[in-house]
RNA sequence: GGGCUCAUAGCUCAGCUGGAUAGAGCAACGGCCUUCUAAGCCGUGUGUCCGGGGUUCGAGUCCCUGUGGGCCCGCCA
C-alpha cells in the first residue's frame, strides 16, 4: 500500500524549510470532508517563521508543487493545503493490499521480538462470574489480540482471585453451615450462598471474621485441611468459569491466580525490608508514600498474612523473571487506580527499571438499574445468563428472518454473543455504565449483529457473482462516492489499529468498523454489483471482499466471529 | 478533608497527538423489498459542547478555577 503521508510530506519538505520531514508527517491530517480531499497540510504554524499569512503560504506552496500524477490535484483552502489522490491509484493501492494480505490486512511487526503480557478477566473463585467482569475479559482479550496483530508475543494471564481474606470466611462458613453434597452439586450458588450467609453471621457474631482471618493465616502457613478445602472449591470454581470463556471463545496461557504467588511472598518481603522501605505502624509493615503524594500502602497485616498488594509485587518480580516480558499490562477496573500507582512506586523504588513497563488499563464501572452490584447481597446478573439470552433471541430472530440457515445453533451463538461483546467494547472503556437488558438485546444501529449482518451481505455478494475476482481489474471504476469513501475507510483501519494498541482502547476498532458498515450498506444500496459489464462487475466485487476482509479483521481483533450467512 | 475520573442532542455515546460548517445510534414521524440478505437504506431536527477565567492565529479538545456524578484513601480483593 502506498504511505501517501509519506509521499506528500516528501514532497513538501521541498517546499518547507525549517520543518523535519517527521514534523511535516505529523502535521498532516485527514480532512472532516472528503470534497476538500483525501489529506490536508496546515500553514498555520509556518506564519511566523515565514512572516506571511498562512493563506498566502498555502497558496504559494501548492502552485509551486510540480504535482506527480499521484495527485488528481492539490489546492489550497485559506490556509490549508489540501491533496486529492487520484482515485484510480488510490482504490488500487488499497484493495490490493486487502487482496493480498487477507486476514493479516492491518496487520505489523512493530511488536516483532516483543514480549507483552496481559493480565486480564481474574474473577474470584467460589463468585459468580457476573456482567461485572464481562469488561476485564472482553477488553483484556482484545488488548491481547491487537497486539499480537501487530507482532507482539503476547502472553495471557487470568490472575484468579484464589488467595485472601475470602478463603478464611468461606472455610468458616463451610465448616459451620455446608455440605459436601451440596457443594459438589451445585458449585458456586452454594459456595456465594455460605459466602453471604458468613457475612450476615458476622454481623451479630463479630468474631466470626477473626476465625476467618485465622483460618486464611492457617492456609497460608499450609495447613492441611485449610489447603484441602481451599483446592476444591478452587476446582469447582474453574469449571463452572470454563463454560463462560468457552461461550466467549476466550482462553489464557496461564491461570496462576495469588494463591501461585503464595510462596513468593518471603522473598518480596524481605527484600523490602533490605532496602529500608518497610516501616512498623500500628503493628501491621507498611511502606510509606506520603513522600510521592500517596497514602501508604499495607504489605503485611499486624497477624503476618499477607495482601493483595503484596502478592501483585511478588507476581510482577516473578513474570519479570520468568517472561522477561517487554511490557506488562493489567486490565483492572478504574476503582484500582490507587493500589497500581503504589504499587508501581513501590517497584520503582525496590529498584526495579521495569517499573516503567507496567501499565493499568482502567476500566468504569458496571451497575444495575437496582444499584452498584454486589456479592454479598446477591445483587448480582450472572454473565452467562446473559450470553446464553442473547443467543436465545438471535435464533429466534434468525428462525424468523433466514429459517432455512443450516447451522442455526452455531450463528446464534456468533452473533448473540457477538453482540453482547461488541456493546461491551463500543464505547471508551473508562466510561461507567448501567447495565440494560433492553440495550443489550437490541440489535439494530451500530451493533454487532448490525456488523456481522453486513458482513454476511458482502459474502453472500460474493458467493453469487458471476466473475472471478482476478488481477487484472480497472480501479478506475470504482471513483464513486461512496465506494471512494469506503477506499477511504478502508486505507484507514491499519492506522486505527495501530492507535487502538497505543490507548489500549478496542473501541477504536469497534467505532471504525461500524464506519466501515455504514459505508457499505450505503455502497451496497445505491450500487449494483453482480452486473453484466463483466470489468465493472469485477471491480466492485473487488472492493465488496475488501471489505468483508477489514470487516472480518476487526471483529477478530475484537474477539468476535464474522459468520458468512445469518 | 485529600486523590483519581467523568460531564457533548430527549436518551446512549463518537469526536485521533488543539485545526476548516460539532457527528452517529436509539427514541418519534414519513418513505423504500418482482432486482446482489429490509438485523438494511433514505428523509424530517435539536446543541449556553456543565459554569467562569486563561494560553493560542485557532479550544469540545490544553491550563487554572468552580459545580455536579462515580470511584478510591491500613489490616478486603
Amino acid at each position: 500500500m502506498i504511505d501517501f503521508k509519506k509521499e506528500i510530506s516528501d514532497i513538501l519538505s521541498k517546499h518547507i524549510q525549517g520543518l523535519q520531514i517527521d514534523e511535516i508527517l505529523e502535521m498532516i491530517e485527514i480532512p472532516p470532508n472528503p470534497q476538500m480531499g483525501d489529506f490536508a497540510f496546515p500553514c498555520f504554524k509556518l506564519a511566523k517563521t515565514f512572516r506571511k499569512a498562512p493563506n498566502l503560504i498555502a497558496q504559494e506552496i501548492a502552485e509551486s508543487i510540480q504535482a506527480p500524477n499521484l495527485f488528481e490535484k492539490i489546492e489550497s483552502v485559506s490556509g490549508y493545503i489540501n491533496f486529492f489522490i487520484d482515485k484510480g491509484i488510490f482504490a488500487q493501492s488499497v484493495i490490493e493490499e486487502v487482496l493480498q494480505k487477507k486476514d493479516q490486512f492491518g496487520a505489523s511487526d512493530i511488536g516483532k521480538g516483543k514480549k507483552v503480557i496481559v493480565e486480564f478477566s481474574s474473577p474470584n473463585i467460589a463468585k459468580p462470574f457476573h456482567i461485572g467482569h464481562i469488561r476485564s475479559t472482553v477488553i483484556g482479550n482484545s488488548i491481547h489480540k491487537i497486539y499480537r496483530f501487530l507482532g507482539y508475543k503476547t502472553i495471557t494471564i487470568n490472575h484468579l482471585g484464589d488467595y485472601g481474606t475470602q478463603f478464611g470466611k468461606l472455610i468458616v462458613a463451610y465448616k459451620n453451615w455446608g455440605n459436601r453434597q451440596e457443594v459438589e452439586e451445585d458449585p458456586i450458588p452454594t459456595l456465594l450462598k455460605l459466602y453471604v450467609k458468613f457475612h450476615e453471621e458476622a454481623e451479630k457474631e463479630p468474631q466470626l471474621e477473626e476465625e476467618a482471618r485465622e483460618w486464611f493465616k492457617k492456609l497460608e502457613e499450609g495447613n492441611q485441611e485449610a489447603k484441602e478445602l481451599w483446592q476444591w472449591f478452587r476446582e469447582v470454581s474453574l469449571k463452572e468459569f470454563d463454560r463462560v470463556y468457552r461461550l466467549l471463545n476466550i482462553s489464557f496461557d496461564s491461570y496462576a491466580g495469588e494463591s501461585f504467588y503464595s510462596d513468593k511472598m518471603p522473598r518480596v518481603l524481605k527484600m523490602l525490608e533490605e532496602k529500608n522501605l518497610l516501616v512498623e505502624s500500628k503493628g501491621a509493615d507498611i511502606v510509606d508514600l506520603e513522600p510521592y503524594g500517596m497514602p501508604p500502602a499495607l504489605i503485611r497485616k499486624s497477624d503476618g498474612s499477607t495482601l493483595y498488594i503484596t502478592r501483585d509485587i511478588a507476581a510482577a518480580i516473578y513474570r519479570k523473571e520468568h517472561y522477561d516480558f517487554d511490557k506488562n499490562i493489567y486490565v483492572v477496573a478504574s476503582q484500582q487506580n490507587l493500589h497500581f500507582q503504589q504499587w508501581f512506586k513501590i517497584i520503582e523504588l525496590m529498584g526495579y527499571e521495569w517499573a516503567k513497563d507496567c501499565v493499568h488499563v482502567p476500566f468504569g464501572l458496571v451497575s444495575l438499574e437496582e444499584g452498584t452490584m454486589s456479592t454479598r447481597k446477591g445483587r448480582v446478573v450472572f454473565l452467562e445468563d446473559v450470553l446464553k439470552k442473547a443467543v436465545e433471541k438471535t435464533k429466534e430472530i434468525i428462525q424468523e428472518k433466514n429459517a432455512g440457515l443450516e447451522n442455526i445453533d452455531e450463528v446464534a451463538k456468533q452473533v448473540g454473543i457477538g453482540a453482547v461483546v461488541f456493546q461491551e467494547l463500543s464505547n471508551n472503556r473508562i466510561k461507567d455504565y448501567v447495565f440494560s437488558w433492553d440495550k443489550t438485546l437490541n440489535f439494530e444501529g451500530e451493533t454487532g449483529p448490525y456488523v456481522q449482518y453486513t458482513h454476511a451481505r458482502a459474502c453472500s455478494v460474493l458467493r453469487k457473482a458471476t466473475v472471478e475476482i482476478t488481477n487484472s481489474i480497472d480501479y478506475r471504476l470504482l471513483s464513486g462516492e461512496d465506494a471512494m469513501n469506503l477506499i477511504r475507510l478502508l486505507h484507514q483501519f491499519p492506522d486505527v489499529v495501530l492507535e487502538a494498541s497505543k490507548k489500549y482502547e478496542p473501541s477504536m476498532i469497534t467505532r471504525h468498523i461500524v464506519d466501515i458498515a455504514q459505508a457499505f450498506n450505503k455502497f451496497y444500496h445505491d450500487t449494483p454489483i453482480i452486473v453484466e459489464d463483466e470489468s465493472l462487475q469485477k471491480s466492485r466485487l473487488a472492493l465488496v471482499y475488501a471489505v468483508k476482509q477489514t470487516i472480518a479483521n476487526g471483529l477478530g481483533l475484537l474477539g468476535i466471529a464474522a459468520p458468512e450467512k445469518m
